[in-house]
DNA sequence: GTTGATTAGCGTCACGTCCT
DNA sequence: AGGACGTGACGCTAATCAAC
């Protein structure tokens, strides 16, 4: 599936200063399947030099595919994390609550 | 069965940060 | 400075579901 040209709206900056802790810095390694071609050094003509920029935009393309594809599985991960969190924090809370509701009872004075 | 809304997943772009 | 990488934002598609 290829998309047509993506619409850009000049306001996607979401540098907030503070990294997510699911954002980890993973080892290079290159996708498999991906070879290296020949080094810059060796091109000589403008087609050889576009061939060798659409090379470079393909696996550009295709590292981004697959970081994307960790990001979003390290993000999910992250927040089924946050989940199971809350899911404990709100027993604790409700434990809590009733234990301060019981507290409540043995120290109120007694109505006659 | 059709249709509109919602949701999940994907690919791409733009941009910030890190590293050399 | 420039390349590599991570991620938010966006648009697209397919699947699912409820209402008709």
């Amino acid at each position: 599936m290829q998309k047509p040209n993506m619409a850009v709206t000049g306001d996607e900056t979401a540098a907030t200063g503070d990294m997510p802790t699911y954002q980890i810095r993973a080892p290079t390694a290159l996708p498999q399947g991906v070879v290296m071609a020949a080094s810059p050094g060796s091109l000589h003509s403008p087609q050889q030099l576009a061939e060798e920029a659409t090379r470079k935009r393909e696996l550009r393309l295709m590292k981004n595919r697959e970081a994307a594809k960790e990001c979003r599985r390290r993000k999910k991960e992250y927040v089924k994390c946050l989940e199971s969190r809350v899911a404990v924090l709100e027993v604790q809370n409700k434990k809590l609550i009733e234990e301060l509701e019981t507290l409540k009872d043995i120290c109120s004075p007694k109505t006659d």
